[in-house]
This record gives C-alpha cells, sequence and structure tokens, in this order.
DNA sequence: CCATGATGTGACCGCCCGGTCACTTCTGCA
DNA sequence: TGCAGAAGTGACCGGGCGGTCACATCATGG
C-alpha cells in the first residue's frame, strides 16, 4: 500500500506516476521492469518515489490492484445478467475481452501477473483464484441442482476446464479477435466432443 | 547450437555442463537464469563456456531442445495407440504426466520455456504450436469423418479448448496428481457441459 | 522573519549481470 | 624435443539494478 505522503501529491503528478508505473509493469513482468525507468519516464527523483512506497513491489501491488478493480468492473455484469448459466459464461468471456480492448494496458499487467508463478507474489494469486472459484461453484451447483448440466461431471474438473480455457482466451485477446469464436469455444464446452444423439442445435 | 568444441569434450565434462544448466533453466525464466550461477556449479571459466556456446541463449536453446527431445518420447507413443481419439487424449495427457513425474527439470524447463512469451524466443515457439496443431488436426478431421465426434463444432475451436486444457494440467502436474482427475478432465471436455439426453456413460 | 517539519532530490552504494581478451596450459604431430 | 594450434582461464569491462542518505527546498504558523 502506498504511504499517505502519495495521497497528498497534486492528482496530476499521481496519475503520471501511475501511468508511467503502468506503462512499465504492462510491458514486462515484475522482476524484468525497472523502478528507474519508471522514476525516468515520469520525471520524479528516485528518492521521491521512496517518499511514496516502501519499495518496488509496493508500487507493483498498487498497480495490479488498479488494473484488478478495473476488471471487476467489467466481469461483475456477467453474473448480475439473467440467463441459464452458459450465457453467464459467455457474457464472462466478452467482458473481459471489452475490458482487454479498453484497457489494453491494465489488461497486460494482470496478464503478466498471473504469469508470474514464482516469487513472491504467488500467495495473492491463489488468493483470488480460490475466490473466483467459489463464485463459479455456485453458478455450477445451482445449474446441476436444475438439471441444466450434466450430473455426472466433477465440478472441480469443470473448473479446471473453463478456467483454463478462459485464461488462455484472456491471453490471446489480441490474436483472437472475432466475436464469433468465442461463442464457438463456449459450444465445444457446452456440447462436448462425443457426437449427441439427440438434434444439438 | 553448441560449437564443435562442445561435443569434444569427455563426456562428464559435457554433462556436468548440461545438468547445471539444466538445473539454472528449471529455477528461472531465461531472462533470469544467470550464466555466472551455471559456470559456478559445473565449476568451469565462465570463458570456457564461450568456448562451447555463441552465447547464453545459444545454451539455453540447447538445453531446450534436449527437454523436448524427452518430452517427444514420451507424447509420441499417445499417437501410436490404438483407439478413438478420446483414448489417444488421454493417453497424451497420460504420458505428458509421466515425463513431467520422471523428468521433473525437463519439465520444469519446457513450462518456463513457452511461457515466454515476449522476447525474441517467440518464433521457435509459435513453430512448435503450429506443428502441435496439424497433429491434431489430423485426428480431428477423421474422428469428425467417423462421426464419432460432433460434425457442429469448429474445428479450430477444439484444438484451442484441448490446447488450453492440456497447458494448465501440465501447468500444474506439481499439484494436481491425482491420475483420475484426468479423466475426469477428459469426461467434462468429451460430454460437454449440457446435459444430455441420452444415456452418457 | 524565522523555526520546524514535511517533501523533494540525485549522487552514490553494493551487487550482479553477460560478455571479452590477453594470457596460460594442454595436446599431438613433425 | 620443439612448436603450433586448440582449449582453458579469470580478472576485468560497461551497464543496469533496487535502494539509501545527506542535503536542498518548500509550506506553515508563531
Amino acid at each position: 500500500m502506498p504511504k499517505q505522503t502519495f495521497f497528498n501529491l497534486e492528482p496530476e503528478k499521481r496519475e503520471a506516476i501511475i501511468k508511467a508505473a503502468v506503462e512499465e509493469f504492462a510491458q514486462a513482468p515484475f522482476e524484468q521492469a525497472s523502478l528507474t525507468k519508471i522514476v525516468e519516464k515520469c520525471g520524479i527523483a528516485k528518492g521521491s518515489m521512496y517518499q511514496y512506497f516502501r519499495d518496488k513491489r509496493d508500487l507493483y501491488l498498487y498497480v495490479v490492484d488498479l488494473a484488478y478493480e478495473q476488471k471487476r468492473a467489467y466481469v461483475s455484469k456477467a453474473f448480475a445478467r439473467e440467463g441459464d448459466i452458459f450465457s453467464v459464461l459467455e457474457e464472462y468471456y466478452y467482458q473481459s475481452y471489452a475490458f482487454a480492448r479498453e484497457h489494453p494496458l491494465f489488461h497486460q499487467v494482470t496478464n503478466k501477473f498471473w504469469d508470474n508463478k514464482g516469487g513472491a507474489l504467488r500467495l495473492e494469486l491463489e488468493k483470488g483464484r480460490l475466490s473466483r472459484a467459489s463464485d463459479f461453484a455456485k453458478f455450477l451447483d445451482e445449474a446441476m441442482a436444475q438439471g441444466k448440466v450434466n450430473k455426472d461431471l466433477d465440478p472441480e474438473a469443470v473448473f479446471f476446464v473453463y478456467h483454463a480455457v478462459g485464461k488462455e482466451l484472456i491471453d490471446h485477446f489480441d490474436q483472437v479477435h472475432s466475436d464469433g469464436f468465442f461463442k464457438r469455444v463456449l459450444d465445444v464446452l457446452r456440447l462436448g466432443l462425443a457426437a449427441r444423439e439427440e438434434q444439438a442445435k
């Protein structure tokens, strides 16, 4: 968390710092990002940065928080949506895409953040995953109870699959920008690979 | 590619170098891995390393090649297997798991390699992905023609999903070591989330 | 106007990095 | 045995890093 001094700054200076930091952490993962470059980019002395943040990690986590705050504003719309689990999931992926498109730097920050498997950030990461898992599990249980979802499936495996596919989609938003592709990917998950005897459409 | 000098070395020295390099590149991604630590670990002078390899990147790509060579020896068994596409896929995931279990350092090297989205390694990475995609596409087309696989699905989306799930499984082999879990994940992909009217078992 | 505490600064510290090169040591053949 | 070329070496280079600190500057209220 930033020190109080940071919040006492004139807004435009504060935002210049944020902008420079976001650009740097979007471009390189934590370990490779350069604090020196950040202070040069926003024109403050390096010592000043340490008036505002405890260290590089402190600044980084603050930026990551900002990014996830923005992202939450998008994806939370999905859960508010009326409809079955499939339309919620479609909306979830679509909102993730909208976030990536409208806040590309934040998007890259979040991407680089959960790529970071090693290092001291692992704990924060796992915490977020669990919270998302429980959100998803609620929807899934409900849909199973209603008979909309295959009861033979292992909920843990279902979450695993959706998490993996969502992650990969988000990872490749740059390349995969066809709206229809989301739907086709979701069709694969919904219908399954094995041919269906009933009319599936 | 290493220089000729490297292959002229006595085997035990050559393997000591390989061992040290594998350990280092298993522990950290390319940019964070330290050539200095490698030469210290295997007890040769830093200058000597430059008799064997052009630079750090040359050494790294050599190690990555070794790792993928080993991995191919495992996963290629899957395609040789008799049976439908689902049993081939199961075997593929299982062999990937066996590789990770029996060659954990190589496994970590490959993992860290295709995590590397930025940097100059991207081209090599994409090449590998395309070759795997075409292998998979062959099997998929065949299975669709035989009516074993849902004809309504987009083959590109199918590959995308399987690739994503495979990647995530491989990423988490450390945590997910239950044999049954593979099967349950494959069930999700095979059957799909939507409830089936026919008896699915 | 000055005193005081908060804020701003950039030269500097120690560390580690990939890579180089003048030099030594080894090896095998004439 | 001598000698040429291959192989081995480690001190050294320039550069970048995160972080520090003695000092300069500023804002405030007595």
